[in-house]
DNA sequence: TATTGAACGATAACTTTTATTGTCTATACT
DNA sequence: AGTATAGACAATAAAAGTTATCGTTCAATA
């Protein structure tokens, strides 16, 4: 038994998941993976370990280590394109359980100087910023009766 | 002439873009939507006002207005799913020309104090920014010689 | 007003993701 | 340890979102 074996073992008795061999293999190809894989770059990867896995099966398996907190994604909407319509300067606030987004004002951020420059000589334009949280109506729904 | 009419005129010669009718109704249309409507829904609308509209004429204009910046998209990064393999607090930096995405720390960006209630009772969970911008990279190219 | 390159509509193709279905396996319970 | 069963798996079809192709029509400008 591996470090990581164990450390997986954990993880998906903390979050109440079945350990299976392709999410234990799925999880540790992940780990040694750099950057921002996308589930084709992971399937890619997985493939080289376990030649008879299935793309559903590494999309299936993503999606539960995301929603069980095993692992984060880079962006909440990354559904479709969605273009702005509010011309003011603002940010967005994101509902980490239903997804909705709304506005809200760059004043009420109170952000801090914008950096011109930023390590490895990236030229600064604009903070975009996300609050991810909960919503108003996501917290109605969870302290309120169990849905049936 | 009505005044968005001319506005969208103006906005045209600005950027160097044809006007045509199409164009003009969709800015419009677009103009009178809230939120953060998909090209989907773009196109239910403006479907209203010229029935026999294509939904790749849409598709077309949306990428036209945001890569001429009469329009702005929502995020730079909802292509696909992304996975974040960094397991420190870290932002993202996100090239505005070649879609990049590299992380950066969180000291290095001297975030302030996060509030942890917002407007309309949304309960926060934690900041994502992204820092939009050039990569060195692309200022390079942007810099040196013009490509063939 | 005639010319011409760009934009349009229709639709096929492609990419990404989800759903379905029959088989197999991990887990719980003898 | 042996077995029942809920859940996970592979294969694949289908849906959703987006882009490309191509013949026709239109806007810019001479």
């Amino acid at each position: 038994m591996t470090a990581t074996d164990t450390t997986f073992r954990r993880l998906c008795a903390q979050h109440g998941i079945a350990v299976t061999h392709q999410r234990q293999v799925l999880y540790e190809v992940m780990q040694g993976m750099d950057g921002h894989p996308s589930p084709e770059e992971v399937y890619a990867r997985v493939k080289r370990e376990i030649p008879a896995i299935s793309l559903a099966t590494v999309y299936k398996n993503i999606h539960l280590f995301v929603e069980s907190g095993v692992l984060r994604e880079v962006s909440l909407h990354h559904g479709s394109q969605r273009v702005e319509m509010n011309e003011a300067e603002h940010h967005h606030m994101v509902c980490s359980r239903c997804k909705a987004i709304s506005d809200i004002s760059a004043d009420a951020l109170n952000l801090p100087e914008q950096r011109r420059q930023l390590p490895g000589g990236f030229l600064v334009e604009r903070y975009s910023v996300d609050v991810i949280g909960i919503c108003l109506e996501c917290q109605g729904l969870e302290r309120g009766a169990s849905r049936v």
